[in-house]
Formats: C-alpha cells, sequence, structure tokens
DNA sequence: CCCCGCCATTGATACACATCAACAACTCAG
DNA sequence: CTGAGTTGTTGATGTGTATCAATGGCGGGG
C-alpha cells in the first residue's frame, strides 16, 4: 500500500516518507511552493513551531468534515485530498482536488465552521496549521500576512475557474483543462508532466468538473482515439500536450 | 438618472447619497453589514483614514479590468456591480454580482493583477480600500485581520456554492436561488425582501447562472405561471417565498 | 488463487437547454 | 412625439449530455 502511494513520486523526498514525523518545514522539500514560500529562515523555524504533524490518513477517511468546528488549514505533505461538499438530494460536489504542497480548509475561517467535507484519495499526510497561532503569527510577519491573503485570493480566482468551465465549456474541454491542471501541478513538484497516474475514481472527476461518469468515460475514449492521450485505467500519459490544450481551449 | 438609481432604496442612508463625499464609516449605516462590523469606535477610525471615496461610477463604467495592476478592494457604498471574466472566445462569466455593504476586488490579491473585470450595472459609489494600507492595519489590529480573513473565506464559500448551483441544478432552481439570494441580501439593507427591481439585465443573469437569455425569460414565465412570482421586466415581486425556496432546492 | 465487489466502458434512448428566428416592448435622443 | 437601438419574450428545432442498461476488468480479502 505504502509502494502504491508512491507510484510516480521521486525518491527521497518528503513525499516519499509519509510516516517521518521528524520532518520540519526547513527540510520539506515541497517548502519552495508551500506556505513557507514567502519566509526568511528564521520565519520558516516560528512557522515550524506552531505546525502539527500527525499520523497519516488511510485512503478514504476524513480529515474533516461539513459541519465540523474549525480550527486549522492543512498542507498536503503526500497523497492526493478531496474537498467536496454534499447537496440536499444528497449528490456530492467536489470542489476541488489537493496535492503535496497545496493548503485546504480555508473555507471554514467564516463560519468557524467547515463549509466542506475532506477525504484522503490515498493514503496522505498533512501538516496541521492551528489557525489562532498562524494569525497569531501573521501579525508579527508581514510577509506571511500577505502569503496567506495570497492564498486565499488564488483560491478564490481557482474557483472562479472552475465556475467558467462549468458555466461555458463542452465536456471534453471540462476533462482535458482538468488533464492539464494535474500536468502542470505534477510539473511544479518536479514530476513528469506527461505520465502519471489518476488518484481519483471517474465518479470524482465526474462530481468535480459536473459530469456523469459514463460522459467521463467517453470523453477519455474519445481522446484517445483522438491520440492525444493514452488511458490505461488511471493511468494517463499526455501524447500530444498542445493537442490536450486545443481541446481545453477551443474544444478542438 | 439619479431618481431611478434610489427606486425601491430607503432615504436618509448612505445609499441615498452616493455623492455625499462626508460620509464616514461611523455615520455610514452599512457599517453593521460591511468591513467595520467588528471593529471598535477608535478601529474604525482608524480604518477610515485610510479609505478613499471617490465620485461615483456611471452605469456601465468599470471600476477595474482584468489585467489592471492590483492595488485596492472596493466596498459598494450605493448601487449595484458586477464581476465577471471574459473566456477565451470571448464570452463573459459574471463571478458575481455586489450589492451594497459588500467587497470585491479580492481575487486580485494573488498576483498583484486583478483577475476579473468589475463594472457598474447603474450609478455606483464605492469606498476604495488600498490593500497595503489594509494589510499594515490589519497587523496592528487582530479584529480586522481577522474579520478580513472571514471576507475572503465567505467569497471562497459562495464560490463553491455557485460551482455547486451551476453543476447540479436546473435552470429553474438557478434563477429561483438567485432571486433568494437577492432577497435575502436586500433583507441584510433592511429593504424589501419581496419586492425589488433587478439592477442586472437578463444577459447578466444568463452569463451568471449559465444559461441563455431565453432560457431565463422562460423560466421567470414559468414561475409567473406557477404564481410564486410577479415580474414585470426587472420589477420582481415574490409572491410565494416558500414556493421559490422548493423550486430552488428540490425543482418543484 | 479465486471470488466478489467496485470501477470503468460502451450502447440505446430521452430530455433539458441551446440555437435560430421573429416579434414586442421599452429607452432614449432628437 | 417619433424612430432607432436595445432588451425581453415566445415559438420551432437541434444537440450534447444524462439516464438506463448490460458487460468487462481490476484489485483486495479470504
Amino acid at each position: 500500500m505504502t509502494a502504491h502511494l508512491n507510484s510516480s513520486e521521486n525518491p527521497s523526498t518528503a513525499e516519499q516518507c509519509p510516516h517521518d514525523f521528524q520532518v520540519t518545514c526547513s527540510n520539506c522539500r515541497l517548502n519552495s511552493i508551500c506556505l513557507p514560500l514567502a519566509l526568511e529562515h528564521d520565519d520558516i523555524d516560528q512557522l515550524d513551531s506552531i505546525i502539527q504533524r500527525s499520523k497519516p490518513l488511510q485512503k478514504s477517511q476524513y480529515l474533516y468534515r461539513e459541519g465540523d468546528e474549525f480550527q486549522s488549514v492543512f498542507a498536503v505533505r503526500s497523497g492526493t485530498l478531496k474537498a467536496y461538499r454534499t447537496t440536499d438530494d444528497g449528490r456530492e460536489q467536489v470542489t476541488g482536488f489537493y496535492f503535496p504542497g497545496e493548503i485546504l480548509g480555508m473555507d471554514g475561517i467564516s463560519n468557524n465552521t467547515h463549509a466542506s467535507s475532506a477525504r484522503a484519495l490515498e493514503t496522505a499526510a498533512v501538516c496541521e496549521i492551528p489557525f489562532t497561532s498562524l494569525e497569531k503569527l501573521s501579525a508579527t510577519m508581514p510577509s506571511l500576512q500577505r502569503h496567506f491573503f495570497q492564498l486565499m485570493s488564488r483560491e478564490i480566482t481557482e474557483d472562479q475557474l472552475l465556475i467558467t468551465l462549468l458555466s461555458k465549456n463542452s465536456a471534453e474541454q471540462r476533462v482535458a483543462s482538468l488533464m492539464l491542471s494535474i500536468s502542470s501541478r505534477n510539473a511544479r513538484r518536479k514530476l513528469s508532466a506527461t505520465k502519471f497516474r489518476l488518484s481519483m475514481s471517474r465518479v470524482d472527476i465526474g462530481n468535480y468538473l459536473g459530469l456523469t461518469v459514463e460522459t467521463v468515460s467517453r470523453v477519455f475514449s474519445r481522446m484517445q482515439k483522438m491520440d492525444v492521450l493514452r488511458v490505461d485505467n488511471r493511468e494517463i500519459e499526455i501524447l500530444d500536450i498542445d493537442g490536450v490544450r486545443n481541446l481545453a481551449n477551443f474544444g478542438d
């Protein structure tokens, strides 16, 4: 199971060692893309002192649930999580997938209550950042305050991109966009931008993109027939990235 | 034109006097729902000192454009604005409507560049809040920092609601939800929750809800036939609010 | 190793909304 | 008051994706 977790992950990294409780922000290889990004060395140590690293989540375990009291935001250290809300009639709207180095849970700040649920798509480790500590630290550390404002703002712009995608784009454009998003987030972590294993099911993809499983599946088949993608179950290989970009932007 | 602006607005308020440059946060009737919400009296004065109140925007004038350098966030003092992005193929995705007391522009923080455009749907006045000043003030004023985090978080949860609406709900559910949203935002400002004039066109509504003008128009007609709404061009009267709630939540 | 349950694929059909088209009503300038 | 441009309504038709249904295939547990 741990072996499976690290398929397509670079060895000798924080990502490879989800059970390593001795990781600090300073020695975490994700620190260039995660919260510490804009911080000086001393500041990183201060941030480090408020962060709690707990035992890894198993697949489909909850990190938090809609309605839970909000206390912390979380940084993904390894694995993938999905955040979602459940509609009145019980359907699931996935609002985001979260990869190593990314922050989730910020939607809980406004009401001191998590507005969505988050669960692991595979074994995953997270860093817990208690929000009241983060607030206090932010007040004394302008670059941290600024960076956290920016993170929240980025979440807003990404939600707006999804809104546009759902509202204006065809099934093919949506799936192509998601593949490009995963590809570039992999690249950011120095992983392959063209070959990766999806951690989410077709159902999750559908619930994220506002499509049914069947449509997602059909789109993958069509893209394969067009020779822009190779799809083998959850293994994806982008054969023609410009082709995928064209599909995402113009539907052809 | 100013008369038209204030149709359905309460007299003797900040909303009624968009040209009144002497307004301060302390005497603004919106201060209980706007940024000052959580602040002490002295703190409000400090906030007030960084806020710039400029001349009103005329209908369809831009507050900022996608790609502009980000410098400030804005609080609506009177009138309504829409924020939107333009897709690659030139279509318009409205990401939000902003009413008095609401804050817009926060999506520009992440890249120091506005990620969307904002323009007035009718004559509108805004308070400009320079972001670097707001940051500095936040560092010394925990309740302001907290409140601004909450505002951004609220924007995130509202975007997530729209995502769900677009992804999972029928045309009728979407239109009904928007009517309820406008209704409750009116109520918050002590205006009628059941009778109001829409400041946005059918096109804008469609671009917000991911529908065509024709569909929006048809839905209004159907709701009128069902006797839950009275629609006369942009004048709306909610006749049966539980009926509208049922439509929004269950499609019937 | 084999079985069972979950996940993914593919096909046939249905339907909600888009598109195309015509017209009506309102707004504003002159 | 008049005419032109914009905005909103209604009808006829088309289409992309949902829905329903059946089958295939992978993966984890005994």
